[in-house]
DNA sequence: GCCGACAACGAACGTTCGTGCTATTGTGTT
DNA sequence: AACACAATAGCACGAACGTTCGTTGTCGGC
């Protein structure tokens, strides 16, 4: 790897973390080159512009969500297994402090851009479609394996699972409540219940 | 009122309108003033300092809120019925797109200042603490009038239902999605048939 | 040992930001 | 009609913004 790709890595990384607190648009590219002790003139020549360095800044966190949230749960079974996986690696990315200190990118750019038209928000909706299709089909392979009934609609699952996880997001950094995080095993266990298949169990 | 609070009032509503969109750091004093037809500073006059404009910016949001999501639901019959009617109103106000185009203002400083300590953070737990607060109420009101089962955890109800509007405004902001209030409605439906009394019957 | 490619730098551009000060206009009361 | 004061406008400030430019340092290949 070349240098230029090796510091363009790190301002990244840096940027993903900067952008979970300030936001995408309140990313300024002084107060990063200051943090990574670079100019910003420097640090500007690697985007050619702010535009730029916020979608890669986005790409590289949902980079980084698919390899600590989805690729380590398609290692699990079929069907429960890999969904309960699935939930309680989303749950551990939200509440991870390192690499996101100001919580989730993608939640804080879903409501900074939801009404500002663009190629940041085409690619946050990109991002959020397959994330919600990949759920889906999660689901839809427990109703197959027969862990759920078959009538159990996928995208109405997705739904409220989704919704358990904003609202820990939400409960979690705002209120700085940790006990979020057992109401969301509650949820979610409440809402498989609520589906489990009746004959076969998982 | 005297001619300068009327004016008032006409900034803090287009500033509520404007930082829906922008965000309250992202709403800038120069742009809410050619909006508004007049100039920076006499519309700084107003307001002896940015952060006490975004403060009353939120505050008027929070009793718009109130006014309309949680005040019309107290007129109906104690129970069910009021929670049903609170979630409702609560839809309508995630969706209105006149005094909020870029969706609710609390949601999305919720998001930008979870992060941020200072009055604005203050204000913002003490808004949510107290609607979360009031929710739980009504669910603890439906419990004794015989409408949910005693079991019934109020906060973890209440975490669940917060959670349904957050993945909604979520959907329907973001996606453009109108289906999320039907499945709003849905999974309100099934959150309250789990809990539901068995003996007494809403 | 020179040379071109690459990486980072410092300085400056024009613009916008929040915030003061000083007039000037407008409103309401005797 | 004249006065007192509230309300708005005009102007300027220092700082930060994204961006451009010319320059410097640091390499590996000839």
């Amino acid at each position: 790897m070349r240098k230029g790709e090796q510091t363009r890595t790190l301002i990244l990384n840096e940027a993903v973390a900067l952008a979970s607190q300030l936001g995408l648009e309140g990313l300024s590219i002084g107060s990063l080159a200051e943090r990574l002790g670079m100019s910003k003139s420097g640090l500007f020549a690697h985007f050619g512009s702010k535009e730029d360095l916020q979608l890669l800044t986005l790409k590289q966190a949902q980079t980084l969500f698919f390899e600590e949230v989805f690729s380590p749960a398609l290692k699990q079974a079929r069907g429960l297994p890999r969904l309960r996986a699935l939930f309680s690696n989303w749950l551990a990315w939200v509440k991870r402090n390192d690499a996101l200190p100001g919580g989730c990118l993608m939640l804080a750019a879903s409501v900074e851009y939801d009404d500002r038209p663009g190629a940041v928000r085409d690619l946050l909706v990109a991002g959020q479609r397959e994330l919600r299709g990949a759920v889906a089909k999660a689901i839809r392979i427990a109703i197959d394996e027969g862990h759920l009934e078959p009538r159990t609609d996928p995208w109405q699952f997705t739904f409220e699972l989704f919704g358990i996880v904003l609202a820990t997001h939400h409960d979690f950094r705002l209120l700085g409540d940790a006990r979020a995080l057992e109401r969301a095993g509650d949820a979610l266990e409440r809402l498989i219940e609520a589906h489990r298949a009746a004959a076969p169990r998982a």
